[in-house]
DNA sequence: TATTGTTATACTCTATAACTATA
DNA sequence: TATAGTTATAGAGTATAACAATA
């Protein structure tokens, strides 16, 4: 019996929290153990990979990461032979970030397996809820907005 | 145009967390600044404002938070005399946890605030996609499983 | 032996300021 | 002056082990 008329399941941020946590655990387990990967690394990875060669500034703004934070993580990846950066001749300030053959396998083996963790994640949630719940968090997250 | 057939902003715990992470900031921004609260902290405010007195255990249990965490987030609440820790009679390992009037202030006015963060977040979503978006979420999160 | 709660420790994540180098 | 990227530092969040007291 509630004390209050507050219901904290139902608080969207708290929510959102626990969905995110519960829903991410398994894959995190998967890119830490397996390639020694932090949070940030497998998210600059997935951004070369899925959208192809790019600077760590346009990482930052696609991904609403911090400059620091992205610094950090191209530099481990480059440790680990991930990526490469290479100096553009058009403005010296900005690195064009690559993935190297390795960090291609790499990008391939933890796509399929977030896709393995999230077919089974979903497993008994109707395909159109599916749908509806990706378009409220596209908004929501306000990744629907962060273009080019 | 895309490298590859995964997009990462479909990948639900990368969306779960953005949408989490700016859901939660200025909620966030609110209990720090006012009461100077940390996450864990107003999570075990709820929890005893929502239900009403429970022992550190309950909130671990309902709120799928580790006992560590919570013992330190009810010293800090405990110090800024939000919450008052009574020894039971039955159980004498077991504290029953219970908010000072203080505590219940704090509360009202963080639970007052949190509805209004909610409604803003909610505006221009339908309110049956809002119905649905709880439903996956509570099924995603395990909120949905955790009784007493 | 198992459970409630505490303390210690290490690691990850976040946020900010100050800096270099280029533009 | 402004921008891309780096380094340093502090605070917050997470995870685990070891412990005390009680059951």
């Amino acid at each position: 019996m509630d004390q209050s008329d507050f219901h904290l399941p139902h608080f969207l941020p708290y929510l959102l929290n626990q969905a995110a946590e519960a829903a991410s655990h398994e894959f995190q387990t998967y890119y830490r153990t397996r390639y020694g990967m932090l949070r940030t690394e497998w998210r600059v990875l997935f951004h070369l990979g899925c959208y192809g060669d790019m600077s760590a500034k346009r990482v930052c703004d696609l991904a609403s990461i911090h400059k620091t934070k992205v610094s950090r993580a191209v530099a481990a990846l480059d440790q680990k032979r991930f990526v490469t950066r290479t100096e553009t001749e058009a403005d010296r300030r900005v690195e064009r970030l690559s993935l190297t053959p390795k960090g291609q396998q790499v990008f391939d083996d933890l796509s399929r397996a977030a896709h393995r963790f999230e077919t089974a994640l979903l497993e008994g949630l109707p395909r159109d809820e599916v749908r509806h719940l990706r378009a409220a968090l596209l908004k929501l997250s306000g990744l629907d907005q962060r273009g080019p």
